[in-house]
DNA sequence: GAGTGGTCTAGACCACGTG
DNA sequence: ACGTGGTCTAGACCACTCC
């Protein structure tokens, strides 16, 4: 016997689920009845059954049983930082202007901070092969006596930028991706002559209590990058 | 006491890593001493390290010990699917076209396929509030005897299309995402007069083996959508 | 050989949902 | 009252790693 019981019980089950045999909804056997049918323990049984779970095959309602989950078919999974992407990567970067600056109406509003309170704005451009790619720009809550270290920053993402301040590991973050032409400005800054379009990616950063960190808005030349994403 | 003790055993943890007191790499007390340290038995120690190791925050090698693992402040979920996103939702489709075709050289590689093998062609117009939001158009091998329903493709998502044919629970999906400009046909089909970018979004569909079932692509309007990602 | 995690047992008590 | 899942115990044997 080489494959643990709990595997077989896995395997069994999550056949069963996806030939259709146990529809979404449907209840599944009992742990003691599982129990009596794989001639084993009930602890070895719920092992099986919290592998399921975790894998969102089933779930389970105390007093009433375990149940068949519908499938998640819309969940994507991204690896996304700025400096690397399916085309391109980022070989190279310029730090262009490191700001203290008051927020405007709206990135006061985004980073929850009235229009008083002081932000650190950072502007770089990314560049692949010597040709720029992306211009990305930062906000970040300013803190006195953390000190802004040009190095640190130049080739950092955006997580490694605050990981002084908020461990990464309790670090909330949300993306917004859309398309735009770019303006004037932009074109310039990316060596745009042609019909280009951009690729934006706003990425915001939370505290484990959701209390907003940073906004960081990356302009992407639209024939440098896809963004790539896969299912489970 | 309301709470079981894994959860304290796991709270515990979590926090010595978050806070740095445990640095990737380290090694974590055994679950004997665990068990010691909490009184308890060395089930529910274990069931305490496997939260962990199924939040990501730790893993185990045999024989040897629980590490920390480095976090992965890299990763975010999508919940995509072609008529729907942060700004607008579909609120009716148009279907273009349903044919079946040989697939160019292109089609063939990207599905696997000999240019011999026939290919379903569906296009659809995605509409919202009367305006046309996105061209739609996917490719699904051709199968013998599984019939082409109009009505059932016209509102449906890619996922969906080929939920008789391969169970949804086995599905693999993989997303590319990347800005473009419109070219004139594509200008025409989406009424588009100003400058507006498109953003593209490619769905690949594959088997549990990870054999192609379909590919599709969505041309959106640039400024009818944006799509939202999340850390955790 | 001593220590580690991986699997498993045969019990126990509890809270919850349904009749 | 009974069946369900949730928590927990105090053992056991195994395979693996390191010395």
């Amino acid at each position: 016997m080489k494959n643990p019981i709990y595997i077989k019980i896995v395997e069994d089950i999550r056949s069963e689920i996806s030939s259709g045999k146990l529809k979404p909804g449907d209840v599944l056997p009992s742990e003691t009845s599982l129990c009596s049918e794989y001639d084993t323990s009930r602890m070895t049984v719920r092992k099986g059954l919290s592998i399921l779970s975790n894998e969102g095959y089933i779930y389970s309602v105390p007093g009433k049983g375990y149940f068949v989950k519908k499938p998640d078919y819309n969940k994507y999974i991204f690896a996304y930082d700025e400096m690397s992407n399916l085309i391109n990567n980022v070989d190279r970067t310029k730090l262009l202007s490191v700001d203290i600056i008051l927020p405007d109406e709206k990135l006061a509003g985004s980073l929850q901070i009235s229009e008083s309170k002081k932000v650190v704005m950072i502007r770089r451009l990314f560049y692949t092969e010597g040709e720029p790619m992306a211009y990305d720009i930062k906000y970040l809550l300013y803190k006195r006596g953390v000190p802004i270290v040009e190095n640190e920053i130049k080739n950092a993402t955006f997580p490694e930028m605050i990981s002084d301040r908020t461990s990464l590991y309790d670090l909330n973050k949300e993306l917004i991706i859309y398309a735009k032409i770019p303006e004037e400005k932009m074109k310039k800054l990316l060596h745009i002559q042609n019909k280009i379009a951009l690729l934006v990616v706003e990425q915001k950063l939370y505290d484990i209590e959701d209390k907003p960190i940073g906004l960081g808005i990356t302009y992407f030349r639209g024939d440098y990058i896809k963004l790539h994403g896969v299912s489970k």
